[in-house]
DNA sequence: CTAAGTGCAAACACTTTGCAAAACG
DNA sequence: CGTTTTGCAAAGTGTTTGCACTTAG
């Protein structure tokens, strides 16, 4: 028990301090309601809306409003500690995981998955990008069933 | 220049012969604002939102409202003639271009260009899709500058 | 003829903004 | 203390809907 504790606490000191460093290094304050909303994010790795980490973050902060969610969204998106995730028109989502990846879509549920990417580079993955094209980015989505929703189906 | 109008002809009847048959494989019906949003599409392949195809429609049916627009485009993605296109949580594009294949998104200019993908299996990309899933499509979006764009900045 | 499609305006969901009050450094 | 950030409500944007009129088959 005390030993849980410990790395629970460990966890989210390094988790601040991540968050810390990263404000300060993009000219941003720390406040309690940035630093709830990250929390929520980290510490469930799904991928909710600025809707749901509204729903979430008032349960510890009833005050906040949703206007100050996306807004402090926005910011951990500016210093790099979250990534936006859009599906269509879907509202967007939220995560905090920032190895590079691409997600999966269950068109049955809604759930998002992350998909491990063997490279960030086009070329490496066989995009054939006509000369004088620069790629910042790379972002692979994919849709279909998941495990949950198939198994149903196939017998 | 007779020669040109026959190619010109031919390939409006071709046009028209795929939506027709797109139309009533779908079960719907022939309308001329159907058959004047797809031929907008059809006839400058780039990638414009509900509203450009509304502006463009309107030089030759003045009376279309965008609703009927936004209408016919959905009928041409549910018969498989047109792919939507999410960039963000920008409107949605739309999209002649049936072979299967990415695009790239100018951080610059907001032009859009199809890239082609060597496949439509995630297995032949290096994706590693964990068991269980099944994946009925596949979205590859790239992020960058394009060349127009990146002339000036890299001398 | 009659079901499907159009055109309009009003409704909608998600997101952003303007501004006074509060809080960070 | 001076800015930044918050919280609220109101505006904005892209899209959809309800309904009377029209049209394709």
């Amino acid at each position: 028990m005390g030993h849980v504790e410990v790395i629970v606490k460990a966890g989210k000191n390094h988790r601040q301090d991540s968050l810390d460093r990263a404000l300060a290094g993009s000219g941003f304050r720390m406040t309690r309601q940035r630093q709830t909303v990250y929390d929520s994010l980290m510490s469930r790795r799904d991928h909710p809306s600025a809707d749901e980490v509204f729903s979430r973050v008032k349960k510890t902060m009833p005050t906040i409003s949703l206007a100050t969610v996306y807004n402090c969204l926005d910011k951990l998106v500016e210093c790099g500690l979250v990534r936006q995730v859009n599906r269509d028109r879907d509202s967007t989502r939220y995560c905090a995981n920032l190895r590079e990846h691409g997600h999966f879509y269950c068109r049955e549920c809604g759930s998002v998955h992350d998909i491990d990417l063997p490279s960030s580079r086009p070329s490496e993955l066989g995009l054939a990008v006509p000369d004088g094209f620069t790629v910042d980015h790379l972002d692979v989505n994919l849709r279909g069933v998941c495990p949950e929703c198939g198994a149903g189906h196939q017998v």
